[in-house]
DNA sequence: CTGAAAGCGCTTACAG
DNA sequence: CTGAAAGCGCTTACAG
């Protein structure tokens, strides 16, 4: 049904090595024979089976991305920076969803390395994976690039969003408006929530008010705006809103929907009874009443220069470790 | 670095073949002998390289799943019934993106006909892909199931969802609540926008009103909710709304959150000044200020159904034609 | 500049 | 039940 190197060869009247070469343009031909070979493989439309080529090659021209959910529209806008520079290359991009478990994440990698891709970018990669070593062993064997999720000791390359401007930026935001009681929301297990706990605590102390901290189920899957709204009802019988919380600090918009949506329920006015800064800057934040005051990560360029970062490595076979970061920038809309 | 099949056999004291056969269990093999191979392939981790195997199986234990926009929640969802459905028999699902595009889905599907998938799942498919014969064409290589975009005379594999009745109960809906000055919001170019249109005219034609059809760009990406926003703006220059105009049928949920946030800004009531009703019950339709009334079309199923058709396809190989249908469900929340 | 041959890591008739 | 050999569709030293 598909035609080989071998019919190819056979209809210009040459070897398969000479077509070889004439595909991949890497040896010297003649230039006549050359035409005859081109001539073959346009009549023929032969496509070489990258199959072959791969095996031989320990190349597939494609990569891996995994990300913790593909409904939080942050990842899919990454995605697609990633996949901009990559089809330009002419790579294939796979895209596998973790659901924001380490244990899914470490099979979505191990998957990825059977299949050969010739790098993997991980966006917000489960902090589990990162300490227990597994991402660092992952980068010896191949090209790994993380989106955010930074930490100290793991030998792999970062391209970070400064979440800590960013989240300074909010929380000063905040206090400049004259909030002191600020709660905080965020998922379970990533770094970017570790590190905007801890500078929310720091802050919280300079204030000299009490930390309160909610954590919420997988906050990179949209059905987390229902769970935060739900969370904030309950918050509500325990603590008075608008009074002893007056604002909410959320660890990105998909959170922050669901407190917006919560005090729609509870018949609190936003930003009047309660102020809400999120974090991403997905469209959904501007989508909503009133639309959000959040932190933007510039996701695009994010996914875009991780590619362009796992290119190279990919290139160089330099797998040694490197950090690039990118500026954050504070939105203030209609929320706060 | 990595094992191959010889070093297994090495191992094990066998030939390559006794250990392929062990692999595969598609051979006798004595007991002891099998214990020993599968002693060594534990040993040394041994993985088969899939690139050999699938040059000679002509399988390559994976499909392609092309949708026209993950910004979409509609496809996200979609792609999770495929993925759990692919997973669990051990397939790779690779996704791609043909933002809303004829020739990109086009150079989508070649991508992974050159990949050698299995098997190809096309989600709402772009009308002119099916009318020039292309996805006739592909068909005739590969398993291919398509979910929605149906067309009559192309011979390929579809999994619809009942939009026909789905649309009517919508249309009726509004209908029952007084409303006769309804308009219709569309995307470009698929085929379940236009089943839609032409339901939509056959109802005004009864009531006797002259219908009024806006397409918006690129429905089927996030961007949509903006530019519908615009275009009921720039609509209200043009018809007096509430009066003129007092409901909306929009082809999906974003475009109906799109008229959702215009109203807003034009300081029109939904539903008390316009009605607005979408389609799909995507997540965000439960996230909105007021909800929205909508369709819900069981997108999980859709995607189990289409997996487990195609899985079907693949192990038969019987390419021929067939037709499922899914129903839909009419959701009154309270933008109606 | 060109071709015959070996080899990538497997599977599968074929023979025993 | 087991193994030697051919072959999947390519690439790349090696020789000319």
């Amino acid at each position: 049904m598909k035609y080989t190197i071998e019919d190819v060869a056979r209809e210009a009247g040459v070897s398969i090595t000479t077509v070889s070469r004439v595909i991949n343009g890497n040896y010297p031909v003649k230039k006549e024979t050359r035409e005859r070979v081109e001539a073959a493989i346009k009549k023929l439309n032969f496509q070489p089976n990258p199959l072959a080529r791969s095996l031989i090659n320990k190349r597939t021209n494609s990569i891996g991305v995994v990300v913790p959910g593909l409904t939080n529209m942050f990842f899919t806008e990454v995605v697609h920076g990633i996949e901009r520079i990559m089809r330009s290359r002419d790579y294939d991009v796979y895209i596998s969803d973790s659901r924001g478990r380490a244990d899914s994440e470490k099979r979505r990698i191990n998957k990825f390395l059977e299949r050969y891709v010739d790098g993997i970018v991980l966006i917000d990669p489960q902090t589990e994976n990162m300490k227990n070593g597994f991402i660092e062993e992952v980068s010896k064997k191949i090209p790994v690039v993380c989106i955010n999720g930074y930490h100290e000791n793991v030998r792999t390359n970062f391209v970070l969003s400064d979440e800590e401007k960013g989240t300074k930026e909010a929380l000063e935001h905040l206090i400049s408006l004259g909030h002191k009681n600020i709660a905080f929301i965020r998922g379970e297990s990533s770094y970017s929530y570790d590190i905007k706990e801890n500078l929310y605590k720091e802050y919280m102390k300079n204030i000299g008010i009490e930390p309160i901290v909610i954590t919420v189920q997988d906050g990179n899957n949209i059905d987390v705006v229902e769970n935060t709204m739900r969370v904030l009802i309950e918050l509500s019988s325990k603590y008075q809103l608008g009074k002893e919380i007056t604002a909410f600090f959320a660890c990105n918009d998909l959170m922050a929907v669901g407190v917006l949506n919560g005090c729609y329920e509870l018949n609190l006015k936003v930003p009047d009874d309660i102020a809400i800064i999120g974090f991403d800057n997905i469209i959904l934040s501007q989508m909503t009443n009133p639309k959000l005051t959040t932190v933007d990560q510039n996701m695009r360029l994010l996914g875009e220069r991780a590619a362009q970062k796992l290119l190279d490595l990919i290139e160089d076979k330099n797998l040694y470790s490197d950090t690039d970061v990118i500026e954050t920038k504070l939105i203030i809309r209609k929320s706060t």
